[in-house]
DNA sequence: AGGATATAGTTGATCCATCAACCAAAGGTC
DNA sequence: GACCTTTGGTTGATGGATCAACTATATCCT
């Protein structure tokens, strides 16, 4: 029955008959990948939930509040913001338009570009990322720092920064 | 104007009036966990773009397939299914009925548990993945492992299966 | 000035993820 | 054997993400 049984790297080469086996992971880095993703997964998944439970916000709504309580005035121009969090402009456009719903954020125009407009985080947005920030940054102490050595969270950054680099080379 | 100028770090308080400040993260702490989350996001999205572009698979599917291909009969029952991926049971339904609709996978009833369904992946769901895997792979190898040293990578693991413990301790 | 092109942003369709509520069969327990 | 809880799974509503198509303003070129 090993026919019926065996994995995508086995069973691979007899379905599709290729000839030149394909490069396939070694057993270690096949173990740290999925280490990563499993871990990548679940760590996103637990804070975003922390967060929504603890304060009402999404992970989304809390980068566009940090982005926009650093910026002066609380308030930056909709496509600056989207590429300070690397998010397409589309989805900007739809989650802006979401949290103005909730009296998080306002739009304005823009007087310096008619096609442009600012997004401005309105006092109850400031309200609900101050009450968010300490839960959740203890939850990502709690969860992320004080597991890790000092030692291990500078590898973390770097490693972090070296795949950042290469996704910027190879550029899609 | 710097009243409307602070960061979270520095609003909380004031808004809040709290006394006890939190404990915020450290710059270098900051800097770590801001590289880690950039390079999380970007390279799910671009390894979940390339996928689906590549072979019409999203990453979902793609660990589905994986899953159901690894098990003896190439079926597994939901619940087992959605355990090992670490997903909510109503998600692998609604996922496994999308499956079902593209012919990649198709469901069947279980004779020695009737409220029970075994997952089975059909000769599309198999040619699918044998197609889409090798690119994926090369794609991980790309963007992952080479940019990084051995050292580095079974750094990442580490780290990784650290993070995770630690979520398996502070359950939910 | 007039036309081409680039930039800033919106919209609608479609798919995905999450939550709460639900249903039905299995396994105790008295 | 009737009741209760647990287990395995589905459903519907809702919000979020992505893609392609579109609008409107600005800018560049001659």
């Amino acid at each position: 029955m090993t026919g019926e049984n065996g994995d995508v790297s086995t069973t691979f080469s007899i379905l599709t008959g290729m000839t030149e086996t394909p490069h396939w992971l070694t057993p270690a880095e096949q173990q740290a990948w999925r280490s990563f993703i499993r871990m990548q997964e679940r760590l996103t998944g637990r804070l975003s939930r922390e967060l929504l439970a603890d304060s009402g916000l999404s992970a989304a709504d809390y980068a566009v509040l940090v982005s926009l309580t650093d910026a002066p005035g609380g308030r930056r121009r909709m496509l600056d913001l989207a590429r300070s969090l690397e998010w397409e402009k589309s989805r900007m456009s739809h989650h802006i338009a979401r949290m103005a719903r909730r009296d998080l954020v306002r739009r304005e125009e823009c007087a310096e570009d008619g096609r442009g407009a600012w997004v401005v985080v309105t006092p109850g947005g400031r309200e609900a990322i101050a009450a968010a920030a300490p839960l959740h940054v203890e939850a990502v102490r709690r969860l992320v720092i004080d597991p890790l050595t000092p030692a291990e969270l500078a590898m973390l950054a770097q490693i972090s920064d070296r795949i950042t680099e290469r996704l910027d080379e190879d550029a899609p």
